[in-house]
DNA sequence: TTTTCATTCAATAAATTTATTGAATGTATT
DNA sequence: AATACATTCAATAAATTTATTGAATGAAAA
């Protein structure tokens, strides 16, 4: 083989990582599965595809090796292949954020259209929880707070904010988290509580990031 | 428009960016980029594509903001967009190598299959040049010398290696350096050299990634 | 002004990716 | 053993991406 085909076959396999990182759904799927590890049917209810379709993509991340799976009785549970995927997909989200401004223009106009959310800083929330200063509430699906949350946060999913307002403290500012900056459940939680009388903000940084600073060796 | 709508246009607009790295020309035409600012048809040489198929390509990466412009008379210059996109590209071509180990592996057979070509790395350059124990030859193209090159190497490009070796020393060192880990020109450059009875070696990393070490803020 | 050359455009064919559907497989439960 | 359920497979249609070709554009040189 002369070098130019050898170079060619070079980059050739290096798409074939990129490649899989190409679509929509793809990236969704691995911002999904930056909370942790879920079965086909659950990943495909929450980025709203057919699960056949769901399967199919996620066969496209295992064969390039960006997740790697794990069957437990008659689910298959899907998860990122390791720390350094979560990180590609963060350079790559930022990029993304750098180069389409419509992307970050899209998120603050939904943002501010709705009241003037309060946000909150990984800083100023760390000292916050050290003085106990605030009531955290995790409004991602229960699935993913059972698979990590952060230390101290109560589950309370966004869907059922409704049902459990009354076990929330009106004498506390209640922090709410949901799975990081393209996830908008916090958003929406914090607008609720506020309508209704709460001093609510939202956390900054969701889950992933969290966790990522906070373990910074994977377990795997 | 509904959250769900909202949240796969997030998505869709992040693959934009996602499949414009999807290909294994423009890869490679981001790599090429990392060395300098070229005109359409010097790319389309040394990746070895149509004139017309490089310009098409390259439009895909100025569309989605990873390269830029720049009209010199009748040449249009292309170069990437700024620090972040090399930045990118280093995270996913790292990426690319713990996911494939095809890749290191081909990259690995074909280096050790030749003879074995000694390599020296950053830190050993740094001290064997300021002790001004070492020869240090650029091997690239000449075109890509002349857009930046590492501080008192010489420009003598792989090609025309024969022509000159005359005006290489004997007495020391000579070490060869090129575009990066793709890069395969100081490999074969001290493959030659080393029959030819001087005493060679390859420097570990390229010029692209020695220009970003150096440089630590950018000039765009 | 005409010519030359680099680049881009436009149209089409070829190749690849994605979505859809229903059947097949594998595991647990009845 | 039969059934239920999660997932995957397989086939096809639809959509998108890529390559190819030759013409069009834009800038410099003759």
């Amino acid at each position: 083989m002369d070098i130019r085909a050898f170079k060619s076959s070079l980059y050739q396999k290096l798409s074939q990582v990129t490649k899989a990182l190409s679509n929509a759904h793809r990236l969704e799927i691995l911002d999904l599965l930056a909370q942790g590890s879920f079965p086909v049917a659950y990943i495909a209810k929450q980025i709203n595809l057919p699960v056949a379709n769901a399967s199919q993509h996620l066969q496209v991340l295992k064969k390039s090796g960006l997740v790697k799976t794990q069957r437990e009785g008659k689910y298959m549970y899907y998860e990122l292949a390791g720390q350094h995927v979560f990180d590609t997909w963060c350079t790559l989200r930022k990029l993304g954020f750098a180069q389409n401004e419509e992307i970050s223009n899209l998120l603050n106009d939904y943002r501010n259209r709705r009241n003037d959310l309060k946000t909150i800083s990984s800083d100023e929330f760390n000292e916050m929880m050290n003085r106990q200063e605030i009531y955290v509430i995790d409004v991602r699906p229960e699935e993913e707070y059972e698979e990590g949350h952060i230390d101290d946060a109560i589950s309370c999913p966004q869907q059922e904010l409704g049902e459990r307002i009354n076990d929330l403290p009106k004498d506390k500012e209640i922090v709410a988290y949901c799975r990081g900056p393209l996830c908008l459940m916090a958003d929406e939680a914090v607008k609720y509580l506020q309508k209704k009388g709460f001093e609510a903000a939202r956390l900054e940084t969701g889950y992933a990031d969290w966790a990522a600073g906070k373990n910074p060796k994977p377990k795997n």
